[in-house]
RNA sequence: GCCCGCGUGGCGGAAUUGGCAGACGCGCUAGAUUCAGGUUCUAGUAGGUAACACUGUACAGGUUCAAGUCCUGUCGCGGGCACCA
């Protein structure tokens, strides 16, 4: 490290960090639990706990990974931090929890590497993780620390899955009911024969929100494990990189759709960014439009398709099925079988990469079969070609490739015919014409769309498609089920078994609560077996029941803990509940208390990459729980920050490849954890990207350092050298020895320090507020810089600014601040914890004589010194008879004089 | 291709939301302290000029007494989505 230390601070933090964890200082308080009197919480506030507004700051909770924090980490927690710190100062009851998100591949992967068992890995990981956090100097309260590997936990992520397993969607209400309350049809209500209840039981399953299904699923051959569609990127798997084909498999699937409509509506409900609303919105996917049935010329089959355009509909001059499409068999004449089936066979060989990436050309072939235009009656073709999706919409389009630019592609390569009906804005061609215009060419003999704008040409066709029961009006989403099964073995095991029914058809049924949790089998060997089955299939002992019925096999993926991790926090150690009612009605804001206005969490804070994962999952999961009674709000995270990427020193993301990774352990060693969190706040806006700079480091270390010597004396910090880190005792004696500067007095402030003061109570404040960091850290930096100058510094001042400093780097601030105690004597310095913030004084803040800025013709040309109390009339005067400005008016004359009070006088002149 | 966001000194970034562009920090320059290096302290630091003038917030226009900020177009960078009918 560059230049001799600038304070003792490897002395400083771990003495308050040991303070702050005897005292439990940064314990938060549930309903009912009773406060001991000398805690600094109970010490500050005589009014129990639970009448306290409260606030809820949340981490996006790490995976503790072998390789340790990195420089990432604490940006985001710091940034917390210093938010809790001071809302904890500002009266506020504060919840800030940690935990641990440690069920997950790399200690799988490890484990099949080596045969250690992934517990072991994981307990190791988390011991590296939290010493690394603690080292931080976080105000988090660890009595609440949790991991979603502890069957304490996650018998309760499984008593969820119960209860989404349990549940119901029921349209007509648009909530989640217990799947007892279902009503059944009428020809299933009556019959006790075992036929009658397999068939009640099919009815059931087929609606649960858990529900077993066989469709196609991504399955990944080098994961040895399937994939939910927010996994795979780009036909690759999200992790790893792998590739990733469609195989239809017996999976458990999470009915997220069925909330579709709410998760999309309740984003309005919540302060997210808009970029991160926007990237929820895309992945719901909704388009409104209209379904349309087709008949099938000699076919009694008709084809029905999904359009957001049915104002085309005359301009529709052919039909693509998706290749995997049912009729596809059923419509194909004798002559197209072979080439139809050739094309399906390649369109199924390749992989979803393969059929993105090799679209710069369409491909397709004819049915030979043709449909007939509802609306012109003419006979159009039916191709196949794998532009057309089977998994969204009917798997079926009308083509108008005159207005769609796809079609369009399409019907130029393989010579099919391109009519116009929509007649774009004057000067734009017509031909691939996507957008909105006035239709023409779209009359028959009942209907005539021509001359109508787009939105009512829209809705005149469903009208009448409707009426002729045509189609409908209806809306699509790119929303598709949770797929919610992993072939893995540290994950959560279902809480399912499976038994065999009539004529051998298996059906699965629930674990009762009292079975929980299910615990993992032991397993020698971690790898799928051979025949593609889990790992958890190789326990033959765990798998087989006495009854003969089996266990499921799969287990849950690894968003599945933390889907509801933060309403774990909120009642972390209850044994016989997920999250006691009180305490959630509490936490949640949904409890009446005086002040308390946030619903749900009050900040969240963390990475971007959980955009639409886990920030859509866990969403979805808290709405279930709040349809069933479980929770009080509808929405779970209120207002949500993603903090910014830090690149490399060299401006590239960190990489090992690279060699440009800073490891945090190396920064603390060299500068301390105040210097640290302070860094990161300071390079820039939390949720900006922006590049490390370990001389930066150095700058905002310095500034501690002149904080030290403000209050030091520096002839008595004897030996730097000394090395007491080991001995806490010696530490402690080495630290008392230091004396505070003769400069600091109990002396009354005068107006020029409080006005420095206040200036900076009242931008730190503001700051603050609107989580601008690094432009509070400046305010400190530019008081600092005034203080050193003073030749006394009243005690009264000092203590204020230390309050403001807490938060960003709270270990030197606690120990000036007990320092201070020699000069000023007040006893009840034993912990910042629970200082109260200071209150901003507009009245130290005024000027007697303001800097008025005067142009002319909109250059700046003088600068005038002026009494505050000045009226507008004198102020223009005065910048008249400026003699900076008089030679730049001789000779013109002035048309226009603007005063603005107390900022400017601007003159145009000709 | 489509949808967001962003372009300010050598660098990270400020700018009360239309009112003195460059706060604060890094780096750099000079001086003091020191045997010396480091540290610390003081002064300076957008370009330009001997000093003024003048020029400057990606580029080109526009609105305004006044534009980094508002409007139109262009270019560049970052992120997201990507055959979603």
């Amino acid at each position: 490290m560059a230049g001799r230390r600038q304070y003792p601070f490897d002395l400083i933090e771990p003495k308050w960090q040991q303070r702050w964890d005897e005292l439990e200082a940064f314990r938060a308080w549930n309903p009912g639990v009773t406060i001991p009197p000398a805690h600094p919480f109970a010490v500050r506030h005589q009014a129990p706990a639970e009448t306290l507004p409260k606030y809820y700051i949340l981490d996006m909770f790490p995976y503790p990974s072998g390789a340790g924090l990195h420089v990432g980490h604490p940006e985001g927690y710091t940034a917390t931090d210093i938010l809790a710190r001071y809302k904890r100062a500002c009266g506020l009851h504060v919840l800030h929890p940690m935990g641990w998100d440690a069920f997950g591949l790399p200690a799988e992967q490890y484990a099949i590497k080596t045969g250690q068992h992934p517990r072991k890995t994981t307990e190791t990981n988390v011991a590296t993780f939290k010493r690394q956090i603690k080292s931080l100097g976080f105000s988090y309260d660890w009595s609440r620390e949790l991991d979603t590997t502890d069957p304490h936990y996650f018998k309760w992520t499984q008593w969820i899955f119960l209860k989404l397993y349990n549940s119901w969607f029921n349209p007509a209400t648009n909530k989640a009911e217990p799947i007892e309350k279902l009503p059944l049809p009428p020809e299933l209500a009556e019959g006790n024969s075992p036929d009658m209840e397999a068939r009640r039981r099919g009815y059931r399953d087929a609606r649960r929100l858990a529900y077993v299904s066989e469709a196609p699923v991504w399955w990944c051959e080098q994961l040895g494990t399937v994939l939910a569609n927010e996994e795979v990127v780009d036909g690759k798997s999200e992790v790893g990189g792998f590739p990733v084909t469609r195989k239809p498999m017996r999976q458990w699937m999470l009915r997220i759709t069925a909330y579709a409509e709410r998760l999309l509506q309740d984003l309005d409900s919540i302060e997210w960014s808009d970029s991160l609303k926007e990237m929820q919105r895309n992945w719901i996917g909704r388009s409104e439009g209209a379904e349309v049935d087709f008949q099938v010329a000699g076919h009694a089959e008709k084809i029905r398709v999904f359009t957001t355009r049915p104002d085309t509909l005359f301009g529709a001059t052919y039909m693509v099925l998706a290749p995997e499409h049912r009729l596809v068999d059923i419509i194909t004449g004798p002559a197209q079988k072979a080439a139809v089936q050739e094309y399906k066979t390649a369109v199924a060989k390749k992989s979803d990469l393969e059929r993105t990436e090799l679209a710069k050309e369409k491909t397709g072939v004819p049915t030979g079969a043709f449909a007939i235009n509802p609306v012109t009656g003419q006979q159009i073709a039916i191709w196949i070609a794998d532009y057309v999706l089977i998994s969204y919409g009917t798997g079926a389009i009308m083509a108008v490739p005159g207005h769609d630019t796809r079609d369009y592609e399409f019907a130029t390569r393989f010579h099919l015919p391109v009519l116009q009906v929509v007649e774009p804005p004057a000067g734009i061609p017509w031909q691939g014409f996507v957008d909105d215009g006035l239709a023409v060419n779209s009359s028959n003999a009942e209907i005539s769309l021509s001359g109508l704008a787009t939105p009512e040409a829209k809705r005149l066709i469903s009208e009448w498609l409707a009426k002729k029961g045509l189609g409908k009006k209806t809306t699509n989403y790119k929303l598709r089920d949770w797929l919610f099964s992993r072939q893995r073995y540290w994950g959560e095991p279902f809480p399912i078994i499976w038994k065999t029914g009539l004529s051998g058809v298996p059906y699965h049924e629930a674990l009762p609560e009292s079975a929980l949790p299910v615990m993992p089998p032991v397993l020698d060997d971690y790898k799928p077996t051979s025949d593609g089955q889990p790992p958890l299939a190789r326990a033959k002992d765990w798998v087989n029941l006495p009854d003969g019925s089996t266990r499921e096999t799969n287990s849950m993926p690894q968003w599945a803990g933390s889907c509801w991790y933060y309403l774990r926090y909120l009642d972390a150690q209850n044994a016989e509940a997920f999250c006691r009612p009180a305490a959630e009605r509490y936490w949640m804001g949904t409890a009446k208390v005086e002040g308390q206005t946030t619903p749900g969490v009050d900040l969240y804070v963390g990475g971007t990459e959980h955009a639409v994962l886990h920030l859509l999952y866990a969403r979805f999961w808290h709405k279930v729980l709040f349809d069933l009674g479980l929770v009080s709000t509808a929405e779970p995270f209120f207002k949500l920050v993603n903090q910014g990427l830090i690149l490399g020193e060299d401006g590239q993301k960190m990489s090992k490849s690279r060699g440009n990774v800073i490891n945090p352990d190396v920064i603390l060693a060299d500068y301390g954890a105040d210097a640290l969190r302070l860094y990161e706040m300071f390079m820039g806006p939390l949720e900006m990207t922006k590049p490390w700079s370990t001389k930066g480091v150095e700058g905002v270390y310095r500034f501690l350092g002149r904080v030290w010597r403000i209050f030091v004396d520096e002839q008595s910090e004897t030996d730097y050298e000394q090395n007491c880190t080991a001995n806490p005792e010696a530490a402690s004696r080495f630290l008392a020895q230091i004396a505070l500067s003769a400069s600091i007095q109990a002396t009354p402030a005068t107006p020029a320090q409080l006005k420095a003061l206040h200036a900076c109570i009242k931008k730190v404040t503001e700051d603050l507020d609107g989580m601008r960091f690094n432009t509070a850290i400046s305010a400190l930096m530019v008081f600092i810089n005034e203080a050193i100058g003073w030749p006394t510094k009243p005690a009264v001042v000092l203590r204020e600014f230390l309050v403001l400093l807490q938060p960003f780097s709270p270990h030197l601030a606690e120990e000036l601040w007990d320092k201070l105690k020699a000069v000023d004597g007040r006893a009840d310095a034993g912990s910042m914890a629970y200082a109260v913030w200071p209150k901003f004084d507009p009245a130290r803040l005024v000027e007697d004589t303001l800097e008025i800025p005067v142009q002319v013709n909109g250059k700046l040309r003088d600068v005038l010194r002026v009494p505050a109390a000045i009226t507008p009339a004198e102020l223009e005067a005065a910048a008249k008879a400026s003699e900076k400005v008089k030679p730049y008016l001789a000779g013109k004359t002035i048309r226009k004089v603007i005063v603005v009070p107390r900022k400017l006088v601007s003159i145009a002149a000709a």
